[in-house]
DNA sequence: GTCGCTGGTTGCAGACTACAACTCAGCCGG
DNA sequence: CCGGCTGAGTTGTAGTCTGCAACCAGCGAC
């Protein structure tokens, strides 16, 4: 590992280091992986689109969620969004409600039919996540996963997860 | 780590254990990463769409690789492949020609130029990276690296990388 | 030479996206 | 109360990326 940088908080990746080969290699990896992703993401589940999913994903973790909300999150233009909350509601899989505080903003939910069927999706894609990841040793898992929630942690991504993700950031620093 | 589970090689990933739980993280990490990659990669350098950047970048690593092989690797459709490398060339930044052994096929080669604008666009890409993953200890980030190339090695994705990245699993391993 | 295979291209259609122009609702200063 | 401002969301438009299917062109086996 040669020895010769001394890493400190700010500057620890410098070029030439291991490390600055370890992040061209996270850079190609992760990158490599969303081309993927969003090719296989059709194939996998034709009900439901890879941002379809997500969105989903995310008012399943947190309902209640304002199209705004979900824009700033994913950093998506807002019309994305409300092109694809319409999907979404068209096929009958969340509500939009009215905030009757105020009416300017409409409130998503999941349906019943939305929770069904992203369960499912959830669990054939988990399936294939498992067995691509069977044989790792569960201390690895368990570390690439706080490894990836800290790199998606990260404030300059979406401005509003500054906020959403402090708490979280906490367990792992 | 609720040592509960004495995880095998095939099953090491059940329902309700924490690697469980980790596979969901990393599964929804990724995903999330993969929206935010494309949506950002086009504001980051107008100049180079996400994929044809990688597809440089490939072609810098992997001087001569045919088109096929590029559709191999990133499980792309070979359609697809060729409308990139068409642009690409059309700008000037690859050379096609014609394999003497082969006719059917055609060598892919950087130009000075694309080896000029990659090196520039990798240079800023890096800089983005490298900030965000300024004062991760050189030990994560190398861990990081290697689990996302042992991720990607997934032979379900693309058959080719079994060959290609025995070489560099080794590197990690 | 013909058949089948492989590498690549093209036509077509669909998904996802951003940007800009717009509507509608609330808010604020007067 | 009114006019202007801001914020949420929608719609028009256009561009990119993608896959599938049909196609052409060499190559190799028979």
């Amino acid at each position: 590992m040669t020895a010769a940088e001394t890493p400190d908080e700010t500057t620890a990746v410098l070029d030439g280091t291991p490390a600055d080969a370890a992040v061209e290699t996270i850079h190609r990896e992760m990158t490599a992986f969303a081309r993927r992703a969003r090719a296989s993401a059709g194939r996998m589940h034709p009900q439901l689109s890879l941002v379809s999913y997500t969105l989903l994903g995310h008012l399943e973790e947190r309902d209640g969620r304002r199209a705004t909300d979900l824009a700033a999150h994913y950093a998506l233009d807002k019309s994305t969004v409300s092109r694809q909350v319409s999907a979404l509601q068209r096929a009958g899989l969340i509500e939009r409600r009215v905030d009757p505080e105020d009416h300017r903003v409409q409130v998503l939910h999941l349906t019943e039919s939305g929770r069904h069927i992203l369960g499912q999706v959830t669990e054939s894609r988990r399936a294939a996540f498992r067995e691509r990841l069977a044989g790792w040793p569960e201390e690895d898992l368990l570390r690439f996963a706080a490894y990836l929630e800290r790199y998606n942690a990260w404030p300059g991504g979406a401005p509003d997860e500054e906020r959403e993700r402090s708490a979280l950031r906490d367990t792992y620093r």
